[in-house]
DNA sequence: CTGAATCCCTTCCGATACTG
DNA sequence: CAGTATCGGAAGGGATTCAG
């Protein structure tokens, strides 16, 4: 089997004796797949940049940054088989290929966009989070420290003075 | 430095000479980063579980299915750590462990139940596409190799007969 | 230019075992 | 129950090379 392929269990044991509440569990035996396929790294960028416009490989390797031509590659691959984006080859020399959103890919843009601007629009919420958390671990390992070396020095003074 | 910290380069050469266009490229150094962890998939399944309600490690553990122990812990550390679920440990033997988003938390929630919900809404339109794509792969790879063979044919008799 | 294929190193992650 | 520590296999992904 080839490499992007991923074995598909597919498998979905029978949801008998098994109370569907929201989604969360095991119903995902497929959402979980694409879920995860979705919230790719390369891929959430690459739809969040195919907005309304198409663009050429080259454009999209600029325009992402820090991709390899490796994993552009594959990540449009996927991202074509899943039906997202549309892949057009002109049959000119050089080749040039344009990469667009599907109708499918569109409507998930806006929601991937909304992630994005989320992100965007808390980060330094985000990074004010990180901060304090970090601070807050750093006095209680130190204040962990100081405790030890305390119990420490009274032990050490119970086995050498008055025992 | 510990396993989860990533060395946060922090980064972010000056965005001169840079018209920032939309949010695609580079201005990403923190953003690229966060949009990473919250698009996780055991982050996201748990943010879309933490609905209004709070959680204890165990009853997480099993709501996700499939997570390890290793993971879910690390995910909720992340998690607590950019301050979007809020951890409550009560001093009660055994222990137990209360998990909740805060209100940031709750804020990122609704956009990733949407990136849930078109998921699943979504989910035969994608399977239907793969098998398309899949279908009309095999059959161009077949047509290849009939052509090839075809041309195997040919230059045979070349050779073999009049030359 | 647009890929596919190979090599190879790093990171991820699950299984297991051990604390409080 | 709620974790942390360690280890080994598996997967991710970059650099390079070759092809159309």
């Amino acid at each position: 089997m080839k490499e992007g392929t991923s074995e598909t269990p597919g498998y979905c044991r029978d949801t008998e004796d098994y109370d569907v509440r929201q989604w969360d569990t095991r119903e995902d035996c497929e959402v979980r797949q694409i879920l995860d396929r979705i919230a790719d790294k390369w891929s959430l960028l690459v739809i969040a940049l195919l907005d309304r416009r198409s663009l050429r490989f080259t454009e999209l390797r600029r325009a992402v940054d820090g991709v390899s031509q490796r994993m552009l590659a594959r990540t449009l691959r996927q991202l074509e088989r899943d039906g997202l984006v549309h892949r057009t080859v002109h049959a000119v020399v050089p080749p040039r290929v344009d990469y667009e959103l599907t109708p499918l890919g569109a409507t998930l843009h806006s929601t991937i966009r909304a992630l994005v601007d989320w992100t965007e629009g808390h980060q330094n919420e985000i990074a004010a989070a990180r901060a304090a958390y970090d601070i807050r671990e750093a006095e209680e390992r130190a204040a962990q420290e100081q405790e030890v070396a305390r119990r420490d020095a009274v032990a050490r003074d119970v086995l050498a003075g008055r025992r």
